[in-house]
DNA sequence: AATATATGTCAGTGATCACTGACATTATAG
DNA sequence: CTATAATGTCAGTGATCACTGACATATATT
């Protein structure tokens, strides 16, 4: 019965990220994510020992930043436009792997030690890539780009927005859809930087 | 006695907003939320009945648009980047007036009927507003804008991003403030729109 | 002084919840 | 067949919490 027990755990945390994320760390009992898993409140406790522990447990699966690395060593191709589209596709699609734990630190209910700090992880990492891709492409000659940090941060904010949008309510603005956005934003700025500011 | 009541009343009021959207609705306790209001719990029962009721009553405070709709009308000067600057500053006004209550609706562990939909009124007139002024600058031709509406929905999401990221955390990307992202910001926006786009 | 109003104290109720111990059941592995 | 591991059932325990009723107190108005 070794698979069983796997498959136990596994099905308590996500029945767990599931209860938690749409409804809070204390709205949700320990039973009613016994009952989602398919299995008793014993069963619970006797893996984790406490909801607390199961939380912990649950939120270290929160995905790290190691595609966003690859994307930027490999698979840019030093064309504006087109690197900021890829960038901001993998940024959602990894933001949205990790929906549901977001949604659990937004309402953060419960302090778990360390996970402020993950979290925060990727997006500091993708504004320090950033930064470095934009003062690439300025060296280049490719784009003009007086504060690299900064727009880097602009950017990044923009799609933060966009995805704290979708995830709050999703569609809060109808005939508005994220793909457009990036799209939209994307060229927003890539026209921004690369012509001459003529004021 | 009649003031004494009015401002008992506010005292309980205020303490919720700040315990609730600090910690959570289920996280807190009548009696916590009594204390800090320097009355007994008696007294928050006798005033609203319920704990619900409480929290109910409290998110009645939420700020109405009138604000943005007088900007709109009198305060713009149909120059771009003054007049994106002077809309950012406000919507940022907004936002961090309704701070707490922001964040309790994100937590939002209790459904309180109609909220939601008070919550969004205020970004959804800024979209039409600035949807509007985008159409009436292009028209005067001091801007080209292709797509008035997406092009409004991107910069808001930006001053949402920004807003978000502050409540959140506070000083999660040091030395970036919230003022210089302003100015960075509508700078690229400004740039993006009053240029012909040569690709 | 008399009345009304706002608040406090205190002791308690009933519900819920995280968590436990004792014991039974099922399935698998050796 | 037997030992072991995983799960279930059931009946709790102790704590916490929203909420109440009875009674007292303080203050202000008339």
């Amino acid at each position: 019965m070794r698979q069983a027990k796997q498959g136990s755990a596994e099905k308590l945390l996500k029945a767990a990220i599931d209860l938690i994320s749409e409804r809070g760390y204390h709205a949700v009992t320990t039973q009613e994510i016994a009952s989602a898993a398919d299995l008793s409140e014993k069963t619970l406790f006797r893996h984790f020992g406490s909801k607390q522990r199961l939380l912990e447990t649950a939120l270290e699966r929160f995905r790290y930043a190691e595609e966003l690395q690859i994307l930027f060593n490999e698979q840019l191709v030093w064309e504006l436009e087109a690197d900021l589209l890829a960038i901001c596709r993998k940024y959602h699609d990894i933001m949205n792997h990790d929906r549901k734990l977001i949604l659990i630190a937004l309402k953060d209910e419960v302090h778990i030690p360390g996970f402020k700090e993950r979290r925060l992880q990727n997006p500091h990492q993708l504004l320090t890539l950033l930064t470095d891709y934009f003062i690439t492409m300025s060296e280049k000659g490719k784009i003009v780009c007086s504060n690299p940090a900064m727009q880097a941060f602009t950017f990044m904010m923009a799609q933060y927005g966009a995805f704290m949008n979708d995830l709050e309510a999703g569609e809060n603005y109808p005939g508005i859809g994220l793909e457009q956005f990036i799209q939209e934003n994307v060229k927003v700025f890539a026209r921004s930087l690369t012509i001459q500011k003529e004021l």
